[in-house]
DNA sequence: CTTTTTGCAAAGCGTTTGCATTGAA
DNA sequence: TTCAATGCAAACGCTTTGCAAAAAG
């Protein structure tokens, strides 16, 4: 089940986006295929750290963000530092904007009610369901084209 | 359209979790019913201090996530530090585990085709979306019984 | 040759800890 | 009177910054 790495892709989208090829972004980007499940940016830096002793945290820190900005990683969202906290107990949803970071609520009664399958009810004790959506805001977009 | 304080609940909150009722925490649950969408820590801080002039980060900083624990106020999921990535760009949704901070992956077609609403896509420009459940991981679950 | 990238070390930000004091029940 | 909660200050974890040296194109 190891999947598959396609170094041709990973240059090839160097390029599209000014991003020189470097030994250690590529030694990323291998790790990266390995990785299990969500690597926070230490883990990264241990496992790259074996095949290149030399490579600093910083670089692998910065790579991260790097390939997240460029859509070859994705950021997963989590309940972590500096936390935000919602006194709206009620349901309702999410939308994150890449651009500035913002949380925007919206209500959305179909979401509501999402059908959970109950082979996940079997694995996990569920207690609430969100959808959240990422995109850009209407403010980020204006700021884009203006 | 501002929030109705029940301090009734509050206090009936409080014993039920063997929480004593102090000022400070009363000054924090008012400021909360005020407080616009996802405060942090920081915010709540300064909001509150305004109130209670020699109240501590501290306090704040512990209230709210005690709050968070008995369920008086939720913790928003968000896209911070200490980050954690997805090398996993195929569509997939999230389990948060609230017990031990887990996030497992898991897939479901239906969640997959959500349709979402062209009100929203007027407002925002979305990209990606993902059902997020929280609860109990079954290793949790077996831990509290156990 | 030019411009990015790297590695390092220091600074920064927000959170957490340990502990003596205070105060709710 | 007891035990939990508070406030403070120091420690901590992770990220970010500034900069000189190295390397990609």
């Amino acid at each position: 089940m190891q999947k598959e790495i396609d170094l041709g892709v990973f240059s090839k989208e160097c390029r599209r986006h000014n991003l020189r090829v470097t030994p250690q972004r590529t030694a990323i980007f291998r790790e990266l295929a390995k990785a299990k499940s969500h690597p926070s940016a230490d883990e990264m830096f241990q496992a790259v750290r074996k095949e290149f002793p030399n490579i600093s945290y910083d670089t692998v820190n910065r790579t991260l963000l790097t390939f997240s900005r460029i859509g070859l990683i994705n950021l997963v969202e989590g309940h972590t530092t500096p936390r935000r906290f919602d006194p709206d107990l009620s349901s309702h949803h999410h939308f994150h904007c890449q651009q500035c970071g913002r949380i925007i609520d919206f209500c959305n009664s179909d979401f509501d009610d999402l059908k959970i399958p109950s082979s996940l009810l079997r694995e996990f004790d569920v207690t609430s369901s969100r959808v959240v959506l990422r995109g850009i805001c209407k403010a980020c977009s204006r700021k884009r084209i203006g």
